[in-house]
DNA sequence: ACAATAGTGTCTTTAAGACATTATTCA
DNA sequence: TGAATAATGTCTTAAAGACACTATTGT
């Protein structure tokens, strides 16, 4: 017996930590665990319409952009037999969370845990935990080198925003004049623009300027 | 019907060409067309497995290090049917390439035909030519920033032969100072060292000092 | 005025690129 | 000695990091 899937490592930052989103499996092996949403691939589709269907029919999450991680493949990693399966990750804002689940409201619910989270590691099955963590790394090794982890920012954001996602996406303090460097390079560049108006100022005092990304991409310099 | 392969695209550079390998197929479809080198995945094997195995069986080489590009899915890439193929890229050395087919005489010859030649594009079968498009397009990216091309050179090299190396991957010149500079960050970082001996001047002139690699790595610094 | 965060300017260090200069061999 | 390539040194520019300083708001 063959088996071949997709399953999709659904990121987002809330309050400044890397989750990653699990669903009720609704079937055996491991029916009732927590684990990445996952589906067949029908013979229909490609590999990455399946990873968008498991995200919508098993997340609810209607995602736009997804990459492929690798696949993960042997006589092991399922006890039916053989399978394989074709990874996908994707980068999600909290915030939409709530307007992308109303497109399938019918759909099992999606829960948010930190990556960082150790009984992940136990409690994942088949071997989830370890996508989850080359997920992760893919994105920290992305982070100094591209737009990516903006992903997780709003459409309008401020600098000081943007420099906490980048924080919490490598794990690590951020000079701050160096980012504001790198912004204006980005500006320079066309990669993100000033959106004029300016933020409410949230907690306290000084209103920052709003910004907006044009377009993920990669770049030379690093970022932070 | 599921038919789930693995292919692996197999480069080296020969007179600073980058080449990939290529091997005549020995059944249907495309019977006696040039291919990539593929083989079905056993139920007992993993992907990576049935790479290697591709490229013994079916190029006689003993590969050592392979790495994952990504899978390429669908119903449409066959003609037979739904199928999924895992595509896995290796650099060799050319010079390795007649001692690591003496390890398997027996098995079908393998050719090495120029990546960028036009004819691939058209000639190839099934998604093989977008295989070695992205294969290189990864390489290339990765040549500015890790020691991979270094994949290409032998044991002991010159700085001159490694900065041609790397000239022919990113497709550009490099500034020789830069480049040396480089070389000396990576001595300190102890990613490669002095070989001690010097090479037999070639065609002309002063010897050049030998090098060798210390595992192939990342860094943060550009090379070139 | 003061607190608090947003944003700018300056200095040092490091690396890339351009280019002149020196070093070592062969013919 | 001259030709040819290997290797080093110097100067300029640009970016990262550290840190002092100014700017703009709410209270």
């Amino acid at each position: 017996m063959t088996i071949v899937t997709s399953d999709v490592i659904i990121l987002t930052l809330i309050d400044g930590n890397l989750m990653v989103g699990l669903v009720e499996r609704d079937h055996e092996p491991f029916e009732g665990r927590l684990a990445l949403p996952g589906v067949f691939i029908k013979e229909t589709e490609t590999a990455e319409d399946a990873a968008l269907r498991a995200a919508h029919d098993k997340g609810g999450l209607k995602l736009s952009h997804i990459e492929q991680l690798r696949t993960f493949s042997g006589p092991d990693r399922d006890p039916r037999g053989w399978s394989a399966s074709v990874a996908y990750m994707a980068l999600i804002r909290h915030s939409d969370h709530q307007s992308l689940r109303r497109f399938a409201p019918h759909t099992g619910e999606i829960f948010f845990v930190p990556c960082s989270l150790p009984a992940l590691r136990n409690d994942l099955p088949f071997d989830h935990a370890l996508m989850v963590e080359e997920a992760v790394a893919r994105l920290r090794g992305k982070g100094a080198y591209s737009t990516m982890p903006a992903a997780f920012l709003p459409e309008a954001f401020t600098v000081p925003e943007m420099r906490e996602v980048y924080e919490a996406v490598l794990g690590q303090r951020i000079n701050d004049s160096s980012f504001r460097k790198a912004v204006a390079r980005l500006e320079k560049d066309g990669l993100i623009s000033r959106s004029g108006s300016r933020a409410p100022s949230g907690a306290s005092k000084r209103p920052a300027s709003l910004w907006r990304i044009n377009g993920v991409s990669t770049f030379n310099e690093k970022i932070g």
